[in-house]
DNA sequence: CATCCACCGGAACTTAGGGTTC
DNA sequence: GAACCCTAAGTTCCGGTGGATG
């Protein structure tokens, strides 16, 4: 049944996007100076999520860079590569830089005269997941080089500029905001079919079926495309003609808890075990219980300060909910 | 309204581990 | 292989916070 697999990844760029052609100006137009040799527009794409805010960029840099211009673009995942020597080492890879640079003995800042040196023509870095950075004061590094541009993707504008430096703030201030809406039902029918169109064999699934799908990812381009890939690949397992409703609609709690599992995964034993007292109180849960819970089932216990850093860190992937401040803070499981 | 409380989170430090240089 | 460099994970210390409390 599955023609072409990648089509119905995450991260597959599709050969023409629908319904984003603003976007794609907008985000064209703050690069187009480096045509006549002047400057670019640093810009912050933000929008929920599964709005296609990665997607749209990369494919607009794609194009562009087919195009028009002569120029390197490199995509960087904030959330993978989240403080500075990461994302130096990332902005270093983009140029095939890399040969000289060891990941344990290399010191940050020699990563940053490295990339200085080596930027000879404009540079446009996608910056996904920006808000997830631990230190953005990396975003001022490489905003000082020049040649560089950035590409800023994020959920909300709030969620960059909360609690930033003030330096590095005013240095992004001047960002083109493009804001990214969810889909409507009707345009993610369309992208639901293109997807199914390219990837699948011909008449697999029904229109009635897809707008099913459309329907109930709410908006949401990736559960979207996560329903449609996990219904392709049961009816596959189970030698099945065609995609049924039926199939369809087992995928979609699937497809939609894929993105916490995959976060679960990412705990060392710890952080598991805090995530399980939450789970196991189910409820709002007072700091001094929790930590006290923990350390009953733990020989050799982290300090509270260590595990309030597991905390926020879970907090980031959406695993942890912390309400309130002081000492009427709670935290529950997320969700 | 001053003080207290229980927690947050920044900063400075320690330790382990690995790479480079001579 | 000693001296030196780095990072990451962890700890200790402590100032800040803001509703509760008398």
């Amino acid at each position: 049944m599955i023609t072409d697999a990648r089509v119905l990844r995450d991260n597959f760029i599709p050969d023409e996007v629908k319904h984003r052609d603003s976007e794609i100006d907008e985000i064209s137009r703050t690069l187009k100076p480096l045509v006549q040799n002047q400057p670019a527009q640093k810009s912050l794409l933000f929008g929920p999520p599964g709005t296609g805010k990665t997607c749209i960029s990369r494919y607009t840099l794609e194009r562009l860079e087919e195009e028009l211009l002569d120029f390197n673009y490199y995509y960087i995942n904030c959330w993978e590569n989240y403080n500075r020597f990461k994302v130096l080492y990332k902005a270093l890879e983009g140029l095939n830089k890399t040969f000289q640079v060891h990941r344990q003995s290399t010191p940050t800042d020699k990563l940053y005269s490295k990339l200085e040196e080596e930027v000879d023509m404009p540079y446009i870095l996608i910056l996904d997941e920006v808000d997830q950075l631990e230190d953005e004061k990396v975003l001022y590094d490489l905003n000082s080089i020049d040649g560089i541009y950035t590409v800023m993707v994020a959920n909300t504008e709030e969620s960059v500029f909360y609690n930033m430096d003030e330096r590095v703030r005013s240095r992004l201030m001047d960002a083109r905001r493009i804001r990214f809406k969810e889909y409507t039902t009707e345009q993610l029918e369309d992208i639901v079919s293109y997807r199914a169109e390219h990837g699948l064999r011909p008449g697999s699934i029904d229109q009635d079926t897809l707008r099913k799908i459309a329907l109930s990812a709410e908006g949401d381009a990736r559960i979207a495309i996560g329903i449609l890939r996990s219904a392709a690949r049961k009816a596959e397992s189970e030698e099945r003609e065609r995609i049924d409703p039926e199939i369809v609609e087992e995928c979609v709690p699937k497809a939609k808890e894929n993105n916490r599992q995959k976060n679960e995964e990412k705990l060392n034993d710890h952080q598991q075990i805090l995530y399980d007292v939450l789970i196991e109180k189910d409820g709002e849960v007072k700091p001094r219980d929790l930590y006290d819970s923990y350390r009953e089932q733990v020989e050799d216990p982290k300090s509270d300060r260590m595990l309030r850093k597991y905390l926020k860190k879970m907090d980031h992937y959406n695993l942890v909910e912390s309400h309130g401040s002081g000492r009427w803070t709670t935290y529950s499981a997320g969700e």
